[in-house]
DNA sequence: CTGAAAGCGCTTACAG
DNA sequence: CTGAAAGCGCTTACAG
């Protein structure tokens, strides 16, 4: 086991320095100090107590819980899942709360008998899953992409799907095609819209900066780019939203205006966890099991922890695309001259 | 502090009887261990690392996470929120996986440095719960109740809201009522059911056992009841569901077969989250605030830890009440002779 | 079944 | 800025 004792020795200090290089004791040396972090962090260094270890992973959140988000709860359950194996309990910790302006992230962890964190980050908070890497503590970043090298992260990859599901539309004979995502500028989203652009570039339909929509992520937001999309003077007949509560909100608009789908307009979701199932129709959507991504990072981290190995994971796990009954031809009236007929939709088939 | 040598000098035994008494060493008289464990447990001990003691809630799930559900995922957000304000940690635990057979559940938080836990539990589970408190270590049960004056529980009382709601439908005319819950027999549900009969009792509409109706608390359950409900000769004319999921089920397939909500029937749901809004017409339906039971539990429970208070928490928080568009009068060719004319609606103002 | 004493992991007051 | 030594909280081998 890692002790002061060894950590001690590796570092050629005494134990004293260990302990308040640990507990950030402004006294001690700034290249000590980080020494003997870097070697804590190598050995897998946590504080035991007597002769009891936790084995405890830490979830962080950088600001606010969004746990109540259905991705997010999806998310954790997956995280203890993938914990149980060996058997870690997992610790919910607010960084921006706990966290002394002047320790290391490694100081904080080890203060919280934290063996290893998963982290669920925004756009903003990059910077501090590249510190702690950085640092060297055990980490994965779940649902963002890093080109660092040293950042583990786990997400999901919906760019061929996202061009699958525009691509489908066409296939149906739509070339009126709205995009609609949210108005963060996570990576999720860009990654949907370039694939949006992708999708009807390839098929020479001209891009139409008109027909891309960005609301906040809510009911009600959806709703607005139906109605927006639904008086527009030669309107589009389908909307692929890269967002699952703008999809479910356009639906529920939908039908309160009593718009038929797929029959006056499709709709493609995105869909986090089970929302395409609660609305009718349900939706054709671009799908990510938030669960799995929870459940591989957590154990796959866990697992590096318990044998001691270290190891970079950068993985992509691929969405999938379902074809339900959102979707259909465009009206008849609606079908612009020039679309090719016939295609061929044999190679979408409904999943589930 | 609490220490091994406070709570030695309390019990009148050396240090390293208390240890053992802590660590269940079989060695220990049962007596003893136990003396020694309610100390522990009057005294808020919790082993301390040198000077650092963390304050770690456990949030305690007795077999399975149910994390994945909406009602679960809300209170776990609201658990988190309310033990901020003491800065205390949230640990997920499971129960099940970790806690030898042989050791007390004061022994098990213990040892996972746990001050206080927070227990969701299920109907099977309740004796843990009673087990726990008859122990003395601090906690409170989510969204349950009991009887003795031991345990402490915070939960939502939907008792005189599921009155209402029934009533609502019978001021609006209605005198066929379908009631519809799963097929657990846990104490919520079984609340909604006593609380629709003695609505419809009161205004002398005879129970009719055929209109009740158990599923699983799933989308396809609610569309099964709705199937059935309206395949009925002399069948209901309103469907009032004790869970969110049934009602949001109900509502999809309604719309698969062209039902008009509410002019063909009329639907009241329960709702633990947000799901009313999520499909068209919005849910008129009894709301509990799942966020607020387990921000209340934390705050309350934390703060006693802080405070070194001890006191058994029993509260109630009434749901509410939101009347919204998926509920109207019967159909004009359905209404029975014989319904009060005129009913006064007004006390059913539409919330929010 | 219990305790005094040795020991382990960690921290800290003291000395330099 | 660092370490030897004292000390704290806890555990455990030994003795009874």
């Amino acid at each position: 086991m890692s002790s002061v004792r060894s950590i001690a020795k590796l570092a050629g200090v005494s134990i004293t320095t260990v302990s308040r290089a640990l507990n950030n004791d402004p006294a001690v040396n700034p290249k000590t100090r980080e020494r003997v972090l870097a070697i804590a962090n190598r050995s897998g260094y946590v504080a035991s107590v007597g002769r009891r270890v936790n084995s405890n992973l830490g979830f962080v959140y950088t600001d606010e819980s969004t746990l109540a988000h259905p991705f997010d709860a999806a998310v954790l359950d997956g995280v203890l899942r993938g914990a149980d194996e060996q058997r870690f309990d997992v610790l919910l910790t607010n960084l921006k709360r706990d966290k002394r302006p002047d320790e290391s992230y490694t100081q904080f962890f080890l203060r919280k008998g934290i063996r290893g964190v998963v982290v669920r980050t925004m756009r903003e908070s990059r910077f501090i899953c590249e510190a702690i890497a950085e640092e060297g503590f055990p980490m994965i970043v779940l649902s963002e992409r890093f080109s660092s090298p040293k950042v583990s992260y786990i997400d999901g990859d919906s760019r061929a799907d996202s061009i699958r599901a525009v691509e489908y539309l066409i296939a149906l004979g739509h070339r009126r095609i709205a995009f609609g995502f949210h108005s963060i500028p996570d990576r999720d989203h860009m990654d949907r819209f370039a694939a949006y652009k992708e999708a009807i570039d390839k098929n020479n339909i001209p891009f139409d900066e008109s027909l891309v929509f960005r609301q906040r992520y809510t009911l009600a937001g959806g709703a607005t780019i139906l109605k927006m999309v639904m008086s527009m003077k030669g309107r589009p007949t389908a909307i692929f939203f890269a967002d699952p509560l703008l999809a479910v909100g356009a639906v529920k608009q939908a039908h309160a205006l009593n718009i038929a789908i797929p029959e006056d307009i499709s709709i493609i979701g995105f869909d986090d966890t089970d929302l395409r199932y609660g609305v009718h129709p349900t939706l054709t959507a671009v799908c990510q099991d938030a669960g799995a991504l929870g459940f591989e990072a957590a154990q796959r981290l866990t697992r590096m922890l318990t044998n001691r190995e270290k190891e970079v994971l950068q993985i992509s796990i691929p969405t999938f695309f379902e074809v339900h009954e959102s979707t259909g031809a465009p009206p008849v009236n609606m079908v612009e001259t020039g679309t090719k007929d016939a295609a061929d939709l044999t190679q979408y088939k409904t999943a589930v």
